[in-house]
DNA sequence: CAACTGTATATTGGATCCAACTTTACGCTG
DNA sequence: CAGCGTAAAGTTGGATCCAATATACAGTTG
């Protein structure tokens, strides 16, 4: 396995796996030091890597404070959802149109990844292959503005994907819609295919609410 | 007038003024020994500031070659616009009902700012206050992911913002819509106040078009 | 005893220095 | 003379060092 090309790179992706863990709990601060000495590496690369996280939200910054892993409330869960409507039903909806062979070829070879990661229950690349997948969806639109901020969006919520897909319902669901999915995108078919998306986040949004609300923790 | 707190703050703001203004014009590189020596500092925290705007699009990163000022096509500008059209609609539809007296009041104040700054010829001003008065219609929708990808994409047409300000006719005509989109937000009417901030875009859009489109420079 | 102040310590902010990579220029070779 | 390879220069990436700010604590004073 390579080690990215740069340090900073290698320190972002570690620190947005050990948010994304929860190694690095929500409101937890991020001690310079001990963190870069952890990675071995230097504060230099840390604080740029820490720069970029703030900007996608996933870490608050306050000067001469630190840095603290970014608090993620039922709200703010909700918004970002709200936000990947909008902004993904405006994808979606035009994408097919504008999408070639390379593109729709793309799309089924994600698909495929996507039960194959199921079949083997091997989580973590189902959530990566799944994310692949839809962004395979959204990105013939050419809009690379509106995909850097879903990306951020999907960042931001990535840990409550590993809660949802922990369920084998909710496994077994999302493989049958993505089938739908795909169909709907090779049938070019762009409004169905932004209904049919929306029903998916529909039902992760409801399926995370009832997770996360009962409890009534902290 | 105070110097911000940090260095980072600091540089962070001249480079977005330096951008704003085509002191950096769009895809010239941005050395970092130079840059730093011109504006008095050393080159970490004008990395970190480099970082912020990288996130935000401002700027483009290559490891090992260093950040360009990003360019900005009509294509992109046109995207731009569409998606502050998907989140400024979002957040304008929901803001009159969810605003309390401070916020109208708030609205007001950056109303008649934007006012007297015309009066005054002053676009710098102009333009600030425009901004403060458009936020102050969204901020209390109470959608701060939304607010801060709204900001960003503020940002990064600002600069095509100081070319629309130059006509006079455009400058009265943002005064008139303005008044009556406060009234649409006084009179809590969301979808009103949606449908008027759509035609001020719109305006905005055609003119930059029409601006931008037809001298085929490049 | 509470509140305030001064001081010590821990942590972040910034500057300088060295290493790695990229690019360019130059000379060699065919 | 074209093309390639190589070396040198310039630029960025990263590490270490020092300064500035915030926090915690102890001592003092009302």
């Amino acid at each position: 396995m390579p080690r990215p090309p740069t340090t900073q790179q290698f320190v972002l992706d570690e620190l947005r796996r050990a948010i994304l863990s929860r190694e690095l709990a929500p409101n937890q601060p991020i001690r310079q030091d001990s963190m870069a000495h952890t990675l071995g590496v230097s504060r230099v690369p840390l604080r740029e890597a820490l720069k970029t996280l703030e900007a996608e939200g996933q870490v608050v910054y306050r000067p001469h404070r630190g840095y603290t892993v970014a608090e993620l409330s039922l709200a703010d869960l909700l918004e970002v959802y709200r936000l990947r409507e909008l902004l993904e039903t405006e994808a979606a909806t035009l994408a097919p149109a504008r999408a070639g062979e390379e593109d729709a070829a793309r799309v089924r070879e994600e698909l495929h990844a996507v039960a194959g990661a199921a079949a083997h229950d091997d989580l973590v690349e189902m959530i990566s292959s799944n994310r692949r997948f839809h962004f395979a969806l959204l990105e013939p639109a050419g809009m690379p503005w509106l995909m850097r901020m879903v990306r951020t969006l999907w960042d931001t919520t990535d840990a409550y994907r590993a809660v949802y897909y922990n369920s084998p319902e909710n496994r077994d669901r999302v493989l049958a819609e993505h089938e739908s999915i795909a169909r709907a995108f090779e049938a070019r078919d762009g409004a169905e295919l932004a209904r049919l998306l929306r029903q998916h986040r529909e039902h992760a949004v409801t399926a995370l609410r009832a997770t996360l609300d009962p409890p009534a923790n902290d």
